[in-house]
DNA sequence: ATCCTTTGCTATCAAATCAGTAGCAATCCA
DNA sequence: TGGATTGCTACTGATTTGATAGCAAAGGAT
């Protein structure tokens, strides 16, 4: 399972453009999840894996690629993201309140689930 | 397995905090790649298949989640996003920006592959 | 020096998920 | 009546995940 990376096909896109690959990337079990947990403190690599509820073996695998992403780094402190990392956290940080709304609306329409 | 909802304990997250639920939502596969399809025009079903280079089984699936998170619906036209997903769609529009930052970044370090 | 802890990570294997292909029922349109 | 379109299901093999156990290296304390 190649890392997916702009220029290159990836999974679910054979043209390799930059958002195609960034959206494999994203769509991986635990990738955002961890993406979000990074978002203050750097963790260490257990900290980590209780913080986003996973397993060793999926984690270490989502972390070489963040990695070779450029996206997150092995700091002394632990885990962290890097600039760019934090960067494409910017992006993402809004989805929070959107959750809120969305969350308002599924309860509207249909909160007997 | 469940459809992740704001309220209820989701695949990876035993709170159900809405952006929890959502985060597992969006890391199913093809479901940010079908919501990056359907931003313009609605789609057929098959139409959005070839699109998103998936198979049937996985889209349907993933359109079934999307449904029924009132993020994407069923139209006349074919398949698109509704007010709600349209405006979760905004948020992750700027992605594509960040993305080519991110190709020139990994060109540069590393660019032999 | 020796033990204990922490740390990052690998090994193993069952279960869940995905990909690829074939095909079906309903609808439209001639 | 026949063909094309549409949404979708069935099936099967491959990949990915989840859960647990455990290991090698580094650091600290005794």
């Amino acid at each position: 399972m190649p890392i997916p990376k702009p220029g290159s096909p990836v999974r679910g896109s054979a043209t390799g453009r930059p958002i195609m690959a960034l959206l494999d990337l994203l769509s991986r079990r635990q990738a955002l999840r961890i993406l979000w947990e990074l978002r203050e403190d750097p963790l260490r690599f257990r900290d980590l894996q209780a913080r986003a509820e996973t397993s060793p073996s999926v984690l270490n695998t989502r972390l070489g690629e963040l990695r070779e992403a450029l996206i997150v780094e092995l700091a002394p402190e632990g885990y962290r993201l890097t600039d760019l990392g934090r960067d494409l956290f910017q992006h993402l940080a809004p989805l929070t309140q959107w959750s809120d709304t969305w969350a308002k609306r599924l309860a509207e329409s249909g909160g007997d689930d």
